[in-house]
DNA sequence: TTTATTTTGGACTGGACAGTCCAGTCCAGA
DNA sequence: TCTGGACTGGACTGTCCAGTCCAAAATAAA
């Protein structure tokens, strides 16, 4: 059933999860069907005829959601360019109004869809860290940071180039969200120093 | 009305708060107040002797759970035992079931009630923050720490402590929580060598 | 043009739940 | 013992919503 490639069914699918997307991450899974519906300009039976019912078409959305959300990490000039790069990405898409809503969505309801919780929390945060950890590592085995577990340093840096924004925007959104780019090169110098070489007199200017 | 000082009502109406801080915890806001009124051994329109609605009974829920979660900030012999003892205190109360769930519930309806939300994030994690700041800052005058602003230290360190355990807990809570003590000394003495005096070549251990 | 599929619109069921009302019961303190 | 305030039990309203059914209209493809 559903197949995909009919012109009006592959153009009204999307629509949906466009449009569920939008209404769980405003209202979560309170969000009505109705109200889907009206979003995707499409009556409600037409969302039957797509999904056998709401956890599934809330599943499919978190998916597609998890998946946009997700960081890049690719090597730049010096370790310290390559962090910053990072946490700049990081920031952008997990503090960005979609990754606040999905990690809210989530935890709202991981007793409810444990699976799917579980879910983000491996290809989201997991992911990230062991792509991250990857990178510390090779930099550890040449030189350029303390030897340690590079599990550990990478879930420091991402703690610290997160945690409090992220809590300030799921809890007072009216409050102001000060601070950009210089708060990553912050964090990042924070952990150069964190996890420089053991013996290394050097200081940075 | 609802005079407090009664026998019989003076009993009630805690145990009503119990009851419902319960019921929140393991259903959020969904729990039904039939279900808190069972909990508390009352029937449902006892509930509305005490209160005026669900709303103002989840309010004085949560800001009594809120309070409970507060933590705890002594000096003791040097900065780092200070700091560790300040990072067991923290951990234990934030990754706590109540810890989480609080934490939980009040992310899920931050739309729904955002002077909650607000409340929970100004009595909890900023006031938090702004108390280590003070120590820290006084750390710096002496010449324990390098000169930096205190309160990104506090957030740094605040950070590196409960992030990722929040985390998994949010979210898989299936998985293995591992590491206590350890994983606070270790963060801790991140922590120190990120905020070295600027001079000190001294090296730890 | 014909045909198969999708979409529409509307009606209906069943269940959950907040909030209200009231008559009757229980009990602590005067 | 009496009495007022608190609790009980049950019924009732209004609302919201997921899920189902069906006949009619629209539309794309053969």
């Amino acid at each position: 059933m559903t197949g995909q490639a009919n012109g009006r069914t592959a153009a009204t699918r999307p629509r949906i999860v466009r449009a569920a997307w939008e209404a769980f991450r405003e209202r979560g899974y309170r969000a009505s069907l109705e109200e889907v519906a009206a979003r995707a300009g499409v009556v409600r039976q037409t969302l039957y005829n797509h999904f056998p019912g709401k956890k599934l078409l809330f599943g499919e959305v978190v998916r597609h959601a998890t998946r946009s959300i997700l960081v890049t990490l690719e090597g730049g000039e010096s370790l310290r360019e390559t962090l910053i790069a990072f946490g700049r990405a990081l920031r952008e898409r997990v503090l960005s109004p979609d990754g606040i809503a999905v990690y809210r969505t989530l935890v709202a309801e991981a007793a409810t869809f444990p699976e799917l919780a579980g879910h983000f929390f491996a290809e989201g945060p997991v992911a990230t860290r062991e792509r991250l950890a990857e990178v510390l590592a090779a930099a550890m085995r040449k030189g350029l940071l303390r030897r340690d577990d590079p599990a550990f340093a990478a879930e420091m840096l991402i703690a610290m180039l997160i945690e409090f924004d992220r809590l300030r925007r799921l809890l007072a959104p009216a409050g102001k969200h000060p601070a950009g780019d210089h708060k990553t090169e912050a964090v990042v110098d924070c952990f150069l120093r964190a996890f420089a070489p053991r013996d290394s007199g050097k200081k940075r200017t």
